[in-house]
DNA sequence: TGTTATGCTGTAATCGATTACAGTAATGGA
DNA sequence: TCCATTACTGTAATCGATTACAGCATAACA
């Protein structure tokens, strides 16, 4: 009965009007009068009319997507912030994209590639290791404020940015397990390049040096952020002959692993050595020990980064490539940390 | 130095050739000439000169993107079937669009919307709660065969479809529970409306009865595959007078929800409960206990779904709308199961 | 030499919307 | 009555690529 595809035109004639005064009913309703307005509409469900985007892309410039970039796709703490990313540009009518970092190659690919190719209108980067040459590339073009971070960040590229607030957290942290009494305290970190190690581990440095605390090099393991690294960590911890009694992991999957292995070894957690993670996953509460760690609101990181970006896109102008946001953390103090007892 | 937007109009001036003969040698470089190939080949470089989607778009008749439908983007099992996906359309020069389920209303808006809008060239749905009559909507238009189902489905609906072997799946939970001794077995399920929880609770009572073993109604207890609701499973087992002495739950989250509570109560698993998982997420191995439990490839489920999707795109006719793919899964043993002591 | 095939290239129509500009009718004010 | 303004609406150009069709050499063959 109805066209293979139903267009602009077949509206119009439908409703006894131009395609402009179609078009304009669409997009801007106010403008037509309020009976040619009644007859589009209903000419438009008549047809089953939708608008296409290909070509209403083409004409106006605008693509109504944006990118994410994710550093590991699979990894669920930053599902639930492209989570956050997506509730506020469906509600926004963007579509959003993501690509994995692990499977381009964005060493020779400028960013600005993504816009000059009409494949989105803005980019959230929750990558810290995208390329500072890639990412300059959208610098002194029209889209220079339309790339963000979220969560991570290159201290190299001044671009606005999302992130909790590392420091505080760090220091919570490791105040947390001074008050219980511990002197000697390790930390597993994240793999050097990441930006995140750098600030948590300088973030503990300086908040045992406040505590007077001494760190020894022994007692510093360098991860991933993931669960196997933690447990080798573990390995290490359990090798030393003089051992902290309390352990600061920059995540909660390596925390959880390096308390595996400990519990394994018939370490009890937390009598003799205390926990504390870093991101408070949703697994952190039924871990047994439960996990005391650091609080982030991934989700609410997500929808800010989003919210930010909505506002670069509909004024363009003031926006602050120093902009900063810094999204608070909190201590959630479960079973894995207590007392001191040596 | 260059023009705002270098266009395939200024590649073909620069090159001395036509607008048609650039796109050529860019689409399909063997019909133009060496020579001029190269002359081409690099004026665009000379001029960075990147296609515009979507002129190209609008002109094929294709996005270069598809759509993934997700019920909750913040939960790891997802993101990790996504994160295959992703990688084969990556590859193929796809987009991948995802969209929470949660955060849209598919009730009044048919799936065939997506393609008239030319929103994606083709959807894999995570969801199978996605309304029947949405995505009959494809049904007899060309996009018919390009929706297709991972993970979950509906057996409503007929498209094709990847998912895991859950009937072989809770049999050998069963089974294994079954040759340790138990005789008393108890089942932790999804919510009600989802298909797996239908699928896994009948296989259950099947399995359970091939081995000639009785279900009680106060063993069966509903959650939702979140960590909460296991927890919740957790307190109803404990108020049972006459307790299984083993237990199989229908996702791993719900298994450490479980275990978490009873080992509060000093209950011991597995000495005096027995706990069976399903999905193998990371952390299975590094709960403590380990959890036993069934594992799914999920990042190979979301790839075979993708391959399928991709060659449905590349040769539409040869589609099958009953093809069903399913992924062999298997049980891996650790310890929360453990021999039957009553 | 004439005819056909082959290989390459250019012209121009086309995809389907948006919107600048111009035009018309109705209204108000002098 | 005439002019200015307001409120709509229509015409047609435009976004930037792809590709059907036609044209022109050159080669191949009779």
């Amino acid at each position: 009965m109805a066209r293979e595809t139903v267009k602009i035109q077949d509206v119009a004639r439908a409703a006894g009007v131009s395609t402009a005064t179609v078009s304009r009913t669409l997009s801007n309703p106010t403008v037509v009068s309020e009976s040619t307005r009644k007859a589009v509409l209903e000419a438009v469900s008549a047809t089953g009319y939708r608008v296409n985007r290909a070509a209403r892309n083409l004409r106006t410039q605008r693509t109504g997507s944006i990118l994410t970039l994710v550093p590991d796709l699979g990894n669920p703490f930053f599902s639930q912030i492209i989570s956050g990313i997506e509730q506020v540009f469906s509600k926004a009518e963007y579509s959003v994209l993501v690509s994995d970092t692990a499977n381009m190659s964005l060493e020779g690919m400028p960013l600005s590639h993504v816009f000059q190719d009409g494949q989105a209108d803005g980019v959230i980067l929750l990558d810290g290791l995208v390329p500072k040459s890639s990412i300059n590339s959208v610098k002194g073009t029209p889209n220079e404020n339309l790339v963000i971070y979220a969560c991570e960040w290159s201290d190299d590229v001044v671009i606005p940015s999302i992130r909790s607030d590392n420091w505080a957290g760090v220091e919570l942290a490791v105040n947390h397990l001074a008050d219980l009494g511990h002197t000697r305290i390790g930390h597993i970190s994240g793999p050097d390049e990441n930006v995140l190690t750098k600030v948590r581990r300088e973030a503990f440095f300086e908040a045992a040096k406040m505590r007077g605390l001494e760190i020894h090099e022994d007692w510093l393991f360098e991860g991933n952020f993931k669960l196997a690294s933690g447990a080798v960590a573990a390995e290490k911890f359990l090798a030393l002959k003089h051992r902290p009694t309390a352990v600061f992991s920059a995540s909660d999957l390596m925390a959880m692993g390096f308390i595996s292995n400990l519990l394994d070894a018939n370490i009890n957690v937390p009598g003799e050595v205390s926990v504390v993670g870093f991101d408070d996953i949703d697994l952190a509460p039924y871990f047994r020990p439960a996990l005391t760690t650091i609080h982030q609101d991934r989700r609410r990181i997500g929808r800010i980064a989003a919210e930010t970006l909505l506002s670069c896109l509909s004024t363009p102008q003031n926006t602050d490539s120093k902009f900063r946001h810094v999204v608070p953390v909190e201590l959630v103090e479960r079973g894995s940390t207590g007392p001191c007892k040596q």
